[in-house]
DNA sequence: GGACGGTGAAACTTCAGGTTGCCTC
DNA sequence: GAAGTTTCACCGTCC
């Protein structure tokens, strides 16, 4: 441990640190607990600079334009890179991400304000790697976090090429608080690494992908492989290991995933090694690679749907309720009865045997409620913004919700097709389509032109143009109107009516996306 | 007297992130 | 456990 001394103007450790860090001309990453702690401290740091520079300026329109149209979250960041700040973490767009990281290690960003998200994965190495709070809420209240997580963050301090020392600072408020962060991360050892084998919807996974590649064709080849794992090395109990395994076994039969074949045994030993094997459902199941309890738990959905009234928010409830989906948004106190309403209107349409109030998966179930409302929401083409406000839902976070929301919806569409429910699959490939770009139905066959969204194909539909005849049958100068010259002549050529550019209404006359919007 | 606005203290809420999974053009 | 947010009581001002 190494003694520095910086100037205390502010009453916040962090400040001080940040803009010493700046005044020595070094970078810093510092690392904060949650997201909006993250935007709070860059904007603080912010306010306290003076400089900007064309090339900050031209950064902070980049990311302020990332979406369609800005929301609170673009205009903070535009505001704190400006002056060379940033705040990171997973709710900002990949592109912003992209921004912040590129321009750190260029050196045109000095400090960034981040969550865990840069200690893992991103190689962003920094002067400085300041650490707030080595405290996080966990679901049993305040602990400590993970040595690992510490030597992660501390790890990002110092750049192997620039820098020939690193400076890795812990905040600490009282002097207990020192001593315990000595004892337990500076002085300590890591804790164990555990097996994730563990989790059971991962166990239940690997048991049927082994027995639909005919890896493992018996119980005791399961026993056996398993046995070698690092989970059973670290646990030594391979009882308790094969029991949960004969568990996970017990129930892909009893989903019809895998059957054990040969009824007439000859001996008991054969009893003892009965064959087992995929059926052709636990097959595709195995090859989606999703949790046989959320394949099961979808198929019991289909079942319900094929005598039942359907709707879009019937298929984005199943899949909002399942293990991949986590986590799930989380029904505030202040929206409880507000989502519990919406969700009795909607009742109709739910396709899963609702839990009664009193049961403990109620909340649960209301929060799935909620994540497909969000879904339900960006299909009918509200913005980022609007979800944002609505669900405190970021950018990013819809994203990555939205990528997996996609692949399992794709398993869905792939077990209606094993379970010959023709009528859904369509519905459910419409849904696909609608989720992927977040449009009304009525959009999706202007969306299949390249360079057309949802704000162009909106912005067009609004203008009368309403499907691909139209548009062939529109004349080159109106669509530059609505969409610009170089979109309409895409589009045309496109629809194999390929244009000469004329010189003349090449810039005139050219109404930007933005006017259009209402 | 009452509507309105500003202020600050008290009460109440909320709180990281990630990886691959699929298929297809 | 602490930061951030909302609520609410209180006070002064103006009409």
């Amino acid at each position: 441990m190494k003694s520095i001394k910086v100037d205390d103007e502010f009453d916040s450790a962090v400040l001080n640190i940040a803009l010493d860090t700046m005044k020595i001309g070094k970078q810093a990453l510092v690392f904060i607990n949650t997201k909006k702690s993250a935007e709070k401290t860059a904007e603080e740091i912010t306010k306290k600079l003076k400089n900007e520079s064309e090339v900050l300026n031209e950064l902070a329109d980049k990311a302020l334009n990332s979406l369609s149209r800005p929301t609170k979250q673009c205009e903070r960041l535009a505001y704190c890179l400006k002056k060379g700040i940033a705040f990171h973490h997973a709710g900002l767009t990949s592109e912003q991400k992209n921004i912040i990281e590129d321009n750190f290690r260029n050196g045109a960003i000095k400090i960034i304000c981040c969550t865990p998200t840069l200690a893992y994965g991103v190689d962003l190495p920094a002067f400085r790697a300041i650490i707030k709070d080595l405290r996080r809420y966990t679901q049993h209240g305040l602990s400590w976090i993970p040595v690992l997580d510490y030597m992660q963050m501390s790890g990002r301090a110092g750049r192997p090429n620039y820098d020939k020392e690193g400076q890795a600072i812990v905040i600490a408020l009282t002097k207990s608080e020192k001593e315990k962060i000595e004892e337990k991360y500076l002085n300590g050892l890591p804790e164990e690494i555990y097996s994730k084998l563990a989790v059971e919807p991962v166990l239940r996974t690997y048991v049927l992908s082994l027995i639909a590649v005919n890896f493992t064709t018996t119980k005791n080849q399961l026993f056996e492989f398993f046995d070698k794992t690092f989970y059973a090395h670290q646990f030594k109990d391979l009882r308790r290991l094969h029991s949960t395994i004969e568990k996970v076994i017990d129930l892909l039969e009893d989903w019809e995933f895998i059957m054990r074949s040969g009824e007439d045994f000859s001996s008991a030993n054969e009893l003892e090694d009965e064959k087992l094997k995929a059926t052709l459902i636990g097959k595709r199941v195995a090859e989606l690679y999703i949790d046989p309890y959320t394949a099961y738990f979808i198929i019991k959905c289909l079942r319900n749907a094929s005598d039942k009234r359907t709707d879009a928010f019937s298929f984005l409830q199943v899949i909002s309720h399942t293990f991949e989906i986590r986590p799930m948004l989380k029904v505030g106190v202040r929206e409880y009865d507000k989502i519990q309403e919406l969700m009795l209107e909607l009742s109709n349409l739910i396709l899963e045997e609702e839990p009664s109030m009193y049961e403990p998966e109620y909340e649960d179930f209301l929060n799935s409620v909620k994540t497909a409302l969000m879904f339900n929401n960006w299909i009918n083409e509200q913005d980022e913004e609007f979800l944002l406000e609505e669900y405190n839902i970021r950018p990013g976070e819809i994203r990555a919700k939205l990528d997996i929301a996609d692949w399992l919806l794709y398993a869905t569409e792939e077990l209606s097709r094993i379970m010959h429910y023709q009528s859904l699959i369509k519905e459910i490939i419409k849904l696909r389509l609608r989720l992927k770009y977040g449009v009304k139905e009525e959009l999706l066959t202007l969306i299949r032109l390249e360079n057309i969204g949802r704000v162009r194909a909106r912005i067009l539909f609004r203008n009368r143009f309403r499907d691909l005849k139209d548009i062939r049958n529109a004349d080159i100068s109106t669509l530059s109107q609505i969409l610009g010259e170089k979109i309409a002549l895409s589009i045309k050529k496109q629809l194999g009516q390929e244009q000469k550019e004329t010189p003349q209404n090449k810039r005139k006359g050219q109404i930007s996306l933005r006017d259009w919007e209402e």
